[in-house]
DNA sequence: GAATAATCCCGCAAAATTCCGAAAAAATTC
DNA sequence: GAATTTTTTCGGAATTTTGCGGGATTATTC
C-alpha cells in the first residue's frame, strides 16, 4: 500500500485529498505546514509521494521541498493558486516533480499522484539486488544464495558487483579488465574467462545469470 | 534549439502554441491530425516533445501516441477538454507523459514542455529501437522478436546494430566491411551477402526490414 | 611457509566465419 | 516479351575462431 503525505494548512483540503486517496488505496499521513512535513519525512522516510501547498506558515512549500529532497528523493506534487510563476514552480533547483492548480480536480490530482509514483519507482534506487533466492548486497559486500552466504574470492565479488550494477548491459573483456582490474592491468584477456568460470561455480544455481556474449564479453542478465 | 511538434485540428490553437513556443526558443512543426503526426515522426525522428490534442479526425491522440511511442520514446503532452477520463489520459499503456486541460494557460503549457524535455533528456538515452514486435537493445546487446529473445551470432548482431543505428541510410558492402568487419579485413565482398542472409533468417518475420539495394548494398528500412 | 587467490597455458568441442558453386531473381538488351 | 547478362540468394562444406574445462604456475595473504 503506497503511502502519501499531504501537506496543507487548510484542514479542509487535507480532508478532501485524504478521502480520495483512501479510495484509491493509499495510506495518507497529514502535515499542517512545511516544518511538520520535513519532520515527518525525517522520522519515517518511506513516503511514496508528497502533495504540498506552497503558501504555508512556518516553512513554505518551496523550502520544504528543498529540504525533503536533501533527505530523500520522494516525488513532490505542488498545489498552488493560479497566477503563481510557473517558472518558479517547475524550478529544477527546487526539485518539484509536478504541479496542480487550485482549485483542482481531485481526479486529476489522483492521476498525477499515480504517475509520479510510477515514474519514481522506475528509477533505480536500492543498494540491494534480488533475483529469486539470490541477494546481492553492495554495501555489506556479501552475496546470499538461497539463504546461505556465498563464499567468494575478492575478484569474484568485484566482477559480480560490477556486472550486477550494470545489469543487462553488455560488457566486453576489455571493459571488465579496465573497470574491475584497473587500467594498469597488462595481462591476458582470457584471465576474465577464468574468473567468470569461478564466479559461475560460486553462484551455483544462479550461474546462468552471467551470460556469455560470444565474440564480445559477458553480461548480468535477469531477463527470463 | 529544441524541436516540438504541435498536433491539433484547430489551426487557431496551433497558432497560439507556436507563437509562445517560438518565444521560448523552440522550433515548431505543425500537424493537423494524428496520422500526419505519426508520419512526421517517421520522417524526421528528432522531436524533443510532442503536444497533441485528443479529439482529432483520422487518428485520435491516444492511437497516435501509441504509434509514436513504437517509433521512438518522445515525451507526449496531451491536450483535452475538461471532463475526460483521467485514468485513460495517464494510461501507461498509451505512454502519455503529461496532460493539460483546455482551455489552458500557455504559460503552464510552456512550463510543462520544459519539464518534459528536461526529464527525457535526463534519463539514460534508452538506446532501444522498436518496430512492432522487434526490439533492438544496443546496451544489452540483444534482440527481441515478438517477445522471444533472438539467438544471433556476433556478426549478425554487429551488422544489425550498425544498420539499425543508421536507419534508412543506404550502406554499400564496402562501407559495411569497413564499419562492421574493420578496415583490416581483406576478404570477399560476397561475405556480406552470406551474413545478411543469416541475419534475415534470424530476424524471422522481420526479415524484410533489411532491404537489398541492387548494385549497391543494403539498408535497414522501417518505412512501410 | 602454508593456504588461498590470481594468472596463465593447453586442448577440445562447439560455434562462427568464410568461401564456393548453383539456383533464383532482377535488370538489360535485343 | 524472350533471351541474355548481372546481381543476389541459397545451401553446404572447409576453415577459423572462441569459450571453457582442467590443470600448472606464480603471486598474495596471514
Amino acid at each position: 500500500m503506497p503511502r502519501i503525505l499531504i501537506v496543507d494548512d487548510e484542514a479542509k483540503i487535507r480532508e478532501v485529498v485524504k478521502e480520495y486517496a483512501a479510495f484509491e488505496g493509499y495510506e495518507v499521513v497529514e502535515a499542517a505546514d512545511g516544518m511538520e512535513a520535513v519532520e515527518k519525512v525525517r522520522e519515517d522516510q518511506n513516503f511514496d509521494c508528497i502533495i504540498m501547498d506552497i503558501m504555508m506558515p512556518k516553512l513554505d512549500g518551496y523550502s520544504a521541498c528543498k529540504e525533503i529532497k536533501k533527505i530523500r528523493n520522494i516525488p513532490v506534487i505542488m498545489l498552488s493558486a493560479r497566477g503563481e510563476e510557473y517558472d518558479k514552480l517547475f524550478g529544477f533547483e527546487v526539485g518539484i516533480d509536478d504541479y496542480v492548480v487550485k482549485p483542482f480536480s481531485p481526479k486529476e490530482l489522483m492521476a498525477r499522484i499515480k504517475v509520479a509514483i510510477k515514474r519514481s519507482s522506475k528509477e533505480p534506487s536500492e543498494d540491494i539486488i534480488r533475483y529469486k533466492g539470490l541477494v546481492i548486497n553492495f554495501a555489506a559486500r556479501d552475496v546470499i544464495i538461497d539463504g546461505k552466504r556465498a563464499q567468494m574470492t575478492p575478484k569474484e565479488y568485484d566482477i559480480l558487483f560490477f556486472l550486477a550494477k550494470n545489469m543487462n548491459i553488455a560488457m566486453s573483456r576489455e571493459k571488465l579488465l579496465e573497470e574491475v582490474w584497473g587500467f594498469d592491468f597488462y595481462g591476458d584477456d582470457r584471465t576474465v574467462d577464468t574468473h567468470i568460470k569461478m564466479l559461475r561455480n560460486s553462484l551455483g544455481p544462479y550461474r546462468d545469470l552471467i551470460v556469455t556474449l560470444r565474440g564480445m564479453g559477458y553480461k548480468f542478465d535477469n531477463i527470463r
